[in-house]
This record gives structure tokens, C-alpha cells and sequence, in this order.
DNA sequence: AAGGACATGTAACTAGTTACATGATTTG
DNA sequence: CAAATCATGTAACTAGTTACATGTCCTT
């Protein structure tokens, strides 16, 4: 069975424990979103899609009269998790607007580009401020904890590669200067 | 004025000199696209509306009987491009499905985790070797160069520290039998 | 003669974002 | 009592991929 990425990320956020959607998206957009996002608009079709085929179960579980649905996945479900977690992964892309820009940054003023790589060596470390937040809160020792470390040590790469970049292209405008 | 992110790579490629929809292809291919791609049906209507913009302009440049266009950039062009360049870079995105499998991981066999780490060091592992081929071509000091840099250390970086990441997982699973 | 590169484009589809719509509960 | 959070969903749009359609030219 060929699943959306997004019906993975329901499953995995599921195996841990039931969840409503509601939940599952705020599971996302504290972990997996900075390497695979999800919004509700796919959340609750893909939940409904996913219980369809009989590997998600959904249960009314209002809290006061608030609606709420909580589900967890099946046997089936996880027979589907794991199957997919044997598979090689495919997908790794990147999108980065800033090496774009560097690419063309002969087109700009001569210290445009410097500053760009400023720009992306502030905007990564930026990012290693906030990884760190959520470092003390994980399970050290587990995957989830891993992966943030993969997070943090790759924005400490960037940020260091970018600020490397940009002092030496300073020395080289110095030098021609 | 606001244009969408193909628009500005065309701008880009066209700013070094003229080039028909099919090179611009070619030249996206072989250095855009690790971080920024395009297809065809994304190039040639958005060649159409430029030229309606006035920031390109084609002509007919046949070879043979083979039909062809040529566009350049025009000085509208040139501007719309040095003022995207002077904006911050803004999307930065990264979709990893090996870090999404390994995030779950703990719901595979235990010795999963340590292959998908083996796989993605492997996989970065080919990306340096790809890039380095490219490296020779390339005009050393020129921006293009540095992106291609980054791309390569990048690489290096991923595949060593997937590695280290699967050493240690392997030791502590030993120590632990 | 066949296959690959050159060349331009459209159609259909898939994925994903943003805006909209509604309403309850909790916290300051 | 207002704002934030919890909760579910749809509609419209934007971006991007894949498949299709057509035809020329060059190399083997």
C-alpha cells in the first residue's frame, strides 16, 4: 500500500499514543515540521482517509461540549508503519531562497553578497537558539532526541559555513581594495 | 512588484546571457536544482509572462528548421532582479524523509534505526562524489563556486555525521546485549 | 535507421498553503 | 470579559510534478 508522507507522520505521531487531529498537528509543528511539515487541511482528510482503510480508529471523546475525536492506529496500521520504515527513504530536498540568491549575487552590489551570507549565518544560528529550547524537554537516548541533535548540529554547520564564507570574502574585497 | 521564485531564477540565468527555454532547463539542472528547481511547464509560461512584464524579451532564433527563442533580459529586468537581491532570503525548507523514518524509528526493529543512519550517510556519501565532478568546470572566486562549495561541504558534513550518529548507536546496542 | 539531444508546449494531477467558518473552554 | 487555546473542518488558491504531444537535428 502506497500511503501520502502525510498519512506516515499520522501513524508515527498515533503509535505513540492516541491523538486527535488537533493534537497531531501540534505534535508536527514541535518536531517533524523542520523536516516534514503538515497543516490541518491534510491532517483531517488523511485521517479520514486513513480510517477508511481500516488503519486508524476514531473514537468521540468530547471534552465538555467541545467535540473531539481521538484515534489510534490499528494493527494494520502499524503493520503499514513498519513496512515503510523498512523501505529506503527517497525524498531529501532542499529549498534554500539565500543560496539562490548568493548564486546570483554577481548581479548585486559587490557587498550584497557578503551580507547575504551575514543574513544566513545570523538566520541559521537563530535557529540553533531555538532547537536548543526544545533540547531539555526530550528523552535523551531516544530517536526524537537524535534527530533534534542532526537539527541543532547541522544549523551550528550553517551558521559557522556562512560566517566563514562571508569574512572570507571580506579579506578578498580588502585585498582587491 | 512580486515574483514567484522561477521567475527570478530565469532572470538569473538570463542575466548572464541569452538563453531559449530549453537552456535555461539545462542550466538549472546541472546548478540550481539541488536547491531550487524548475520544470519545463514552469519555464515556459513563465517566460510568456515576463516577456508581457517586459523584464524579458524573446526573439526567433531557429536552427534549422527547428524552431527556437531566445530570451534576454531586459534593463526592467535587470532591476526587478538587483531588487530581489537586496531583499532577505526568506524560504528556507527542508523535506527529509530519512529524518522523518528515523524519528520514528523506534517503532521498527532495532537494528533499523543504525541501517537508515548507514543509508542516509550513504546517500550524502554519492552527493559529494556528484558535486565534486561538477567542481572542476567552474570558474573558482565566482559565487556559483561558492554555492557549489557549500553544496559539497554540506554533503560531508551529512555523511560523516550519520556515520558517527551510527557508530554510536551500534556501540550502545553492544554494550547494552 | 534508430536513439538521443534539442526544442516548445499543454493537460492532468498531486501536494501544500492560506483564508475562511464555527464554536467551546480556559486563563489572565 | 477578552484573548488565547482547543477543536474540526472546507474552499480557494498556488506550486510543482508527470505524462502527453509534436517535431527537428545529429550521431552512431
Amino acid at each position: 500500500m502506497e500511503l501520502t508522507s502525510t498519512a506516515y507522520v499520522i501513524l508515527g505521531m498515533l503509535h505513540w499514543r492516541p491523538r486527535s487531529g488537533y493534537e497531531i498537528k501540534s505534535a508536527v509543528d514541535s518536531s517533524t515540521r523542520f523536516f516534514w511539515a503538515a497543516s490541518y487541511s491534510q491532517i483531517y482528510p488523511e485521517l479520514k482517509r486513513l480510517e477508511k482503510l481500516g488503519l486508524v480508529e476514531g473514537e468521540a471523546a468530547p471534552q465538555g461540549g467541545r467535540q473531539r475525536r481521538v484515534f489510534k492506529v490499528t494493527a494494520a496500521g502499524r503493520r503499514e508503519l513498519r513496512k515503510w520504515l523498512e523501505r529506503p527513504a527517497e525524498t531529501f530536498e532542499l529549498r534554500s531562497e539565500g543560496l539562490l540568491k548568493l548564486f546570483f549575487s554577481e548581479s548585486a552590489s559587490p557587498e550584497r553578497g557578503i551580507e547575504l551570507l551575514r543574513e544566513q549565518a545570523a538566520r541559521h544560528a537563530a535557529n540553533v537558539e531555538q532547537l536548543r529550547e526544545i533540547e531539555s524537554e526530550l528523552d535523551k537516548g531516544g530517536y526524537p532526541y537524535l534527530v533534534l541533535r542532526n537539527g541543532i548540529e547541522f544549523n551550528e554547520w550553517a551558521s559557522d559555513w556562512y560566517e566563514r564564507a562571508a569574512r572570507q570574502l571580506a579579506r578578498r574585497a580588502k585585498a582587491a581594495a
